[in-house]
DNA sequence: TCATTTCAGATTGTCAACAATCTTTGTCGA
DNA sequence: TCGACAAAGATTGTTGACAATCTGAAATGA
């Protein structure tokens, strides 16, 4: 054990993405129950502050808040995950049109070696940094686009999509490749509005149609393994 | 004072409700500080609940959250009220077109007997009856969308709408008149939704060409008085 | 007179104990 | 044996008190 651990408090966020992180990379299955006092022992601070996390994982729609139950791992339901990529559709197919317009060079150099980053993790077989910058790349998209507003929106819209994905896609499929970022990539680049919006669409739809309804694997192990300091 | 006060207890939602529609109806003006320890002397509530009360109004950005500092009602800049006015855009467009396509015949009795009720109030002269409806007009149309993700986004939207019209609408000018919800309900009965799309465009961009930039009143009053029960 | 420091007051952040609520287990009777 | 009821245990919801932090004013010295 690690005698430093109880030395520097841990702040809201690291708790926050500890936990996003293992319902992200399927530690936590779909529908686990997350007990206060449990998480309060695990990361060795009040159920207060737990608590707060757990509003904040609540509100981006990562867990469940049943009153007097407790919290729980969501289960988006397959008409829930597709809302999701409707929403995700409406909002970047806007956003890359309107970057076709106003992004400048060192815009375009951010987004193309994100792109680099991206084939250097898939190839190197890295899935977790692959996962996250896969998300990262549409964000980054939305911080381009210069509107606070739906790049909030569009951040807790890639945190729902994380959980649909680790619920529902397949084995065998990776997360997108960076191929079709790039395409993306490439058309802002031409500042074809037109193109680089279809090619948001197919991208987002190729997402959703590699979703499987059949599967349900619910992965409960013990809390403590997995987010132990 | 009424004995009975203190012996129903008060929910969140109906603090958060208060609260914001005096922010809502410019009772308290941007840039007002808001103590968690005379809000919990008004609602006879614990801090603990103002402070969970205050999260829910900081997510929907309505008040900005300092650390150790406090609440203070939102003082949104006009390239925030601008980006809020995009992003609105972004959505409502996009749920007017499907909506054209989905809507059934009792959707659209249901849009029509709301733009009825927006005219009587409007025309009785209900200020603010008439702006609730307004917005309540905007969010039936993201129910009826079926989309519980756009409506939910939506939802914070309109709730900023509400504080940046407080803030910079002329005074004159009151809320959009009904005739502009009546056009769009008629493009979607219409089931034509270039036009849908069109209207609801315009719409959207004539609210927010009414903000004045000049205009910085800070109403400052004293807050038992508004919110008192 | 002005800048700096210090200190008191006020306000937010954190915590641990208590109350309310729900779930489970065990018991009783038909 | 099965269902209903009751008590016990566990878990969440709430509260008040304490600690940490910030603001503003008074005091000090150049």
């Amino acid at each position: 054990m690690d005698a430093e651990a109880a030395k520097r408090p841990v702040t809201d966020q690291e708790i926050y993405e500890k936990i996003w992180d293992a319902i992200a990379e399927r530690q936590i299955g779909p529908g686990t129950r997350l007990k206060e006092e449990q998480l309060s022992d695990i990361f060795s601070v009040s159920r207060a502050r737990v608590r707060q996390v757990l509003q904040n994982l609540a509100r981006d729609g990562l867990i469940t808040l049943v009153p007097n139950r407790g919290a729980f791992v969501a289960k988006p339901s397959i008409e829930e995950a597709r809302d999701v990529f409707f929403a995700r559709r409406t909002i970047e197919e806007r956003l890359v049109e309107r970057l076709c317009s106003t992004i400048g060079a060192e815009g375009i150099e951010r987004l193309r070696s994100h792109v680099d980053d991206e084939r250097r993790a898939h190839s190197g077989g890295e899935v977790a940094t692959a996962i996250r910058l896969s998300g990262a790349f549409h964000l980054l998209i939305a911080e381009l686009a210069q509107s606070q507003i739906l790049a909030g929106l569009l951040r807790d819209l890639i945190s729902r999509t994380s959980l649909i994905m680790a619920m529902y896609q397949q084995k065998e499929v990776l997360s997108c490749g960076p191929d079709e970022h790039a395409a993306i990539v490439d058309s802002i680049t031409a500042r074809d509005a037109k193109k680089a919006l279809a090619v948001m669409h197919h991208h987002l739809a190729h997402i959703e149609n590699q979703l499987d309804l059949e599967s349900e694997r619910v992965v409960a192990r013990d809390l403590e393994d997995i987010l132990g300091l």
